[in-house]
RNA sequence: GCUGGAGUAGCUCAGUCGGUAGAGCAGCCGCCUCGUAAGCGGCAGGUCAGGGGUUCAAGUCCCCUCUCCAGCUCCA
């Protein structure tokens, strides 16, 4: 047998491992885990002390600190979790524990949760197993051997009557699937434990370098609600020791960054009980930096050619039978209100008020695109478990925009689209787009194959003449029509699905729309829906927790703090702040009775980013001391000439020439 | 909605075996008059989430409800 990596090549003889193979390649090295072997047919993960198939293979080493190296350890260490769970909890039924992003977790049936103390019991547990060195061992069984070994775990029953043969099944001949088992093996060749998995996994138990268990949580068999409820555990292994702790450090800095926390802190937003779960009240700090964003967005749709509506937050409730919500999403509406005969519900959706808009008299295909755009408020009634802050509110506001165009238009408009959103993340802050996804036609949702791949077809057309690579989400689509969503990663390197651009072909011809085209003839028009922050509460919250409460210059609330050193320049201090507000800055003197550090400390820890400091020198001269929010000081600046600094800044800001951030140390304040 | 955890002053938290509620910060008052991250002193602040129960006695033990957190499911 033969086997290659990139230009050097080895015979080996038969029955020579992956792991020797490797070896003589002279690519075998201590965090090598396992390896890409691919037989002629794609690449496919083998264990290091597998033997290699006859015929030549190319093999590439997978190493612990790539995504497919951490995958292995984490699979590895979910199993030596469920060994320990096994030896705490003999009673205990296994369910799957995969690796998943920065992981893993197992489930099991069991007969009480876990508590936090068991947790620390198999933490322990599985040390003692990492210690043992415990040899992970593959071996292939028939379906009924795989049943017969597992006649006592009822989920890995169900997943082993489940598997179809593969596709490696198929080109070799079979047409019942090969399983496999891992055996763990103790130094002594004793058996002590064995779960069903494809593998690969690492060597050896003692080939864990860190992990932590971090929570337990309840999870639906097979992610359904009617399913048993199983018992998660959560917990994540690492190539490194430093790797885990900078996990872990990061876990710490995200909870530290929660967009509730700082709300509050920051005094930006009031959530108090008495107003109800998933509502916020946006107290003036928080207002400020929101009308920012509301301006921001209020002007671009203009200067794009979008026509401004203002719409009630009530309706009678047909409007949503016509729409098809009610049918789809009445769980998740908020009760109806009796009214003179005829029911009301708070708005959901803004769709069906845009759609009035369009059917307030005869249309004309000159009139196409028409972009019909507001910031509209709707409520929906979110399940009591999913309501999460800002990021998941029952009352939130779109900055919602319907767009009523012809066929032909379509394309154009989604790139359009697209190009705004593009523009939006720039301005916030948030670079460019991480994930571009067009989601496809889901099972539960009206209309014809058709419409569904025409419109299918146009979101593609359109994703890629932006010159995103986009990837399928298949069956994600809303129940009317597919989407196009667009993610974005934060400071801190977190993906939120933010702008959502949908295609429907459904509600124009369940609300009748027609335009009148140049044949004199009616028409159906198509719409396209999109909100590009999402919801502007939960964007907020992104902005929040992404710049850590320090926003940039454009949008701080308290754009500029002035202090006097000492009560006698109090009156300089306010011509200071006067005339920074007479440049349309945001601007407050802080004359507390304070020291001057105090006061220093003040403004720093509420993250205001342009501190400046006048005392005698400054009056006398007109200037002013200039301290940056996390960057440098400037003596003896003109006022005039900080004022139009700032203004530039602003104005960039706006623009989306400086990132999120940047502000806080920014080159040019010098030394 | 489901599973688990939690709820004490505006915020962060302490409160032992069931014995009658405490700190720091913030706030208010006074002193201090200050040149770049906390000056000093005092005062006030509580239906211990809400309701019920056990007990001579409940923040503490039991039950119910509400809310929040971590997940699951869901997200037009």
């Amino acid at each position: 047998m033969q086997a290659r990596h990139g230009d050097a090549t080895v015979e080996l003889d038969a029955g020579a491992t992956v792991r020797e193979a490797l070896g003589r390649l002279g690519v075998m090295r201590a965090d090598v885990v396992a390896a890409a072997v691919d037989r002629g047919a794609g690449d496919e993960q083998w264990d290091l002390d597998r033997a290699l198939p006859d015929g030549a293979v190319v093999l590439d080493p997978i190493r612990a600190a790539t995504p497919e190296g951490r995958d292995i350890l984490r699979h590895s260490t979910a199993h030596v979790m469920a060994q320990a769970v096994t030896d705490l909890f003999p009673d205990a039924k296994w369910a799957i524990g995969p690796p998943v992003e920065d992981g893993f977790y197992y489930d099991f049936d069991v007969e009480r949760p876990f508590t936090p103390e068991d947790l620390e019991a198999i933490e322990a547990r599985m040390r003692e197993l990492l210690a043992a060195k415990q040899r992970f061992v593959r071996a292939e069984l028939t379906r009924d051997e795989a049943l017969a070994l597992f006649a006592d775990q009822p989920y890995k029953r169900e997943v082993i009557e489940r598997v179809e043969p593969s596709e490696v099944d198929v080109a070799e001949g079979r047409d019942e699937p090969t399983f496999t088992v891992y055996r763990n093996v103790d130094p002594d060749g004793g058996e002590a434990w064995v779960d069903l998995c494809r593998g690969p996994h690492l060597g050896s138990t003692d080939r864990i370098p860190a992990f932590r268990l971090l929570r337990t949580a309840g999870a639906y068999w097979r992610g359904q609600e009617d399913r048993p409820m199983l018992q998660r555990i959560y917990g994540t292994a690492w190539e490194s020791q430093q790797a885990l702790d900078d996990h872990l450090r990061m876990l710490e800095e995200a909870r530290a960054r929660d967009h509730r926390r700082l709300g509050r802190d920051l005094e930006l937003l009031h959530m108090p009980e008495e107003l109800g779960p998933g509502l916020a009240l946006f107290l003036p700090k928080g207002a400020h930096v929101r009308r920012q964003m509301e301006d921001w967005i209020r002007e671009e749709t203009l200067a794009r050619g979008y026509e401004p509506v203002y719409t009630p937050h009530v309706a009678k409730e047909d409007l949503w039978r016509i729409s098809g919500h009610l049918e789809n999403y009445g769980d998740l509406m908020f009760p109806g209100m009796e009214v003179e005969h005829a029911t009301y519900r708070l708005k959901p959706m803004n769709c069906p008020f845009h759609i009035l808009a369009y059917t307030s008299r005869t249309r004309s295909y000159r009139e196409l695109p028409l972009r019909i755009s507001e910031l509209g408020t709707v409520y929906r009634f979110e399940r009591s478990g999913v309501v999460n802050g800002l990021l998941r509110a029952r009352g939130f506001t779109q900055d919602d925009s319907h767009i009523f165009c012809r066929a032909d238009q379509v394309v154009d408009e989604v790139v359009g689209c697209i190009t705004f959103a593009r523009d939006l993340y720039r301005a916030f802050g948030l670079g460019e787009p991480s994930r571009v996804a067009v989601s496809t036609r889901p099972e539960k949702s009206i209309g014809t194959t058709e419409q569904w791949e025409r419109a299918e077809r146009a979101l593609m057309d359109a994703a890629a003449a932006s010159g995103y690579a986009y990837e399928v989400d298949e069956g994600e689509g809303a129940f009317y029509g597919p989407k196009i969503d667009i993610h974005a990663r934060d400071a801190i390197g977190r993906e939120w699905q933010l702008t959502t651009i949908q295609v429907d072909f459904n509600l124009p011809g369940r609300f009748d729309l027609s335009y009148i085209a140049e044949d004199g003839q009616k028409h159906e028009p198509f719409m396209v829906h999109r909100a590009l922050f999402g919801s502007i509460e939960r964007f907020f919250a992104v902005l929040l927790e992404s710049t850590n409460g320090a926003f940039p210059l454009w949008l701080a609330p308290e754009q500029v703090r002035v202090v006097p050193v000492a009560a006698d320049f109090a009156d300089y201090a306010r011509d200071v702040a006067e005339a920074a507000r007479g440049a349309g800055l945001r601007a407050h003197v802080d004359d507390a009775d304070d020291t001057l550090g105090a006061r220093i400390r003040s403004a720093q820890t509420e993250k205001v980013p342009v501190t400046l400091v006048v005392g005698g020198d400054e009056r006398t001269a007109g200037t002013v001391a200039v301290r940056r929010y996390g960057g440098g000081q400037r003596k003896d600046v003109p006022l005039a000439t900080l004022i139009d600094e700032l203004r530039t800044e602003v104005e960039d800001g706006r623009r989306g020439a400086l990132p999120v951030g940047a502000d806080a140390s920014d080159g040019s304040d010098g030394p």
